[in-house]
DNA sequence: GCACGGAGGTAGACAGCGTCTACCTCGACT
DNA sequence: AGTCGAGGTAGACGCTGTCTACCTCCGTGC
């Protein structure tokens, strides 16, 4: 992606991927992923100033992997905005469910520097295909499109948190989180086929 | 609370308190928490065997508060339950903005032992307040209160986090967060005044 | 009145961490 | 052929959490 495919920028890349998937977050050490990668613990300092720009490249490939999968999952889904919304929201959750290592690292704002590797701005694409969407989707309300769409993005990330947490679980009784996705759908688009 | 108030185990949990509300999250290690209350780095030792059963004890204290916080405002507000709702979710996101550290700290499962030291559970009472309010509020739909209240709870927790990280301000253009908790709460309530 | 034992805190060791720095090793270029 | 720099090594430093040996009192039993 940045050039440089079989270089030791990438393998180190590759290796913290590996290790975030496998292992979850609080395994991917710096001098951890330069063993995976086989070479010193001071070789990656070459690409990657600190830990938190190896940390934050990572976490690039996430929000990469999330957008794919999400692109992937609307290009093969019906053309409704509403179905598109809910495999939208599906994907979300269970790209955080499934990887989970992956998903907290991705949010962990004090690991990352989101400023330099314009991180954040990783996120936006994703968000403005989001945004799109409950334009079309939603019933009329005074509320900014773009407004709505933060406001369902947080609803999906805060039950994927908390699920993995345990909170809601434990709360709603609820044994997957098929009816809290259904719920908030509902919510902030209106009843289901409308 | 938990009696013993004047020995070091309460004051290893003050001082923890007072480290993460200053400094953050990241600050709060067992040795700096034992230099804050002017003790060795082994002591703490004595009352938690770990570091992360520490955490556990601050992140309640962090849970108390909170709770305590929003069961205060509901006392002061008009007792329709639209408007506790919205001093509720008010409550909830200033918390967050106010103690970041704590609120990031409390959500750290990774860092604490909600199993032993029962904190999924500590949340509880706090969400059975918002369950009962979402049973009077909420349009009458399919899903049960549970899971409306549930993931009420999960937008308010995703604007907090997404807010703090600066995705949400970036995305949606907003420079507060009143019209996405306005927005959430119409969307999960049925329009404000209805 | 006094030895004793255990509760409670100290202090040093250890491995692992991120970072810094001195060094080494090649391959390319003049 | 000689030099120079890119790229990787390796050791040090101070920090962390954990473990363990020790010390120091205070309360108790006799």
């Amino acid at each position: 992606m940045d050039a440089d495919e079989t270089g030791l920028r990438a393998r180190l890349v590759a290796a913290g991927v590996d290790l975030v998937l496998r292992e979850g977050q609080s395994a991917v050490s710096l001098r951890e992923i330069a063993r995976t990668a086989g070479v010193s613990h001071g070789a990656p300092r070459r690409y990657f100033p600190t830990h938190v720009d190896l940390l934050s490249a990572i976490a690039r490939e996430g929000f990469a992997d999330l957008t794919a999968r999400v692109e992937r999952t609307l290009r093969d889904a019906d053309p409704d905005p509403r179905t598109q919304l809910t495999a939208l929201a599906r994907t979300y959750l269970d790209f955080a469910a499934a990887h989970r290592g992956m998903f907290e690292l991705m949010f962990r704002h004090d690991l990352l520097d989101s400023g330099r590797l314009r991180l954040r701005e990783t996120s936006l694409p994703l968000f403005a295909v989001l945004a799109d969407l409950v334009a079309q989707a939603c019933r009329p309300t005074d509320a900014p499109a773009a407004v709505l769409a933060g406001v369902l993005w947080a609803n999906l990330h805060g039950i994927a948190q908390l699920w993995a947490w345990g909170s809601l679980p434990l709360a709603t009784g609820a044994t997957d989180d098929d009816a809290l996705l259904r719920a908030a759908l509902d919510a902030h688009l209106g009843p289901a086929r409308a």
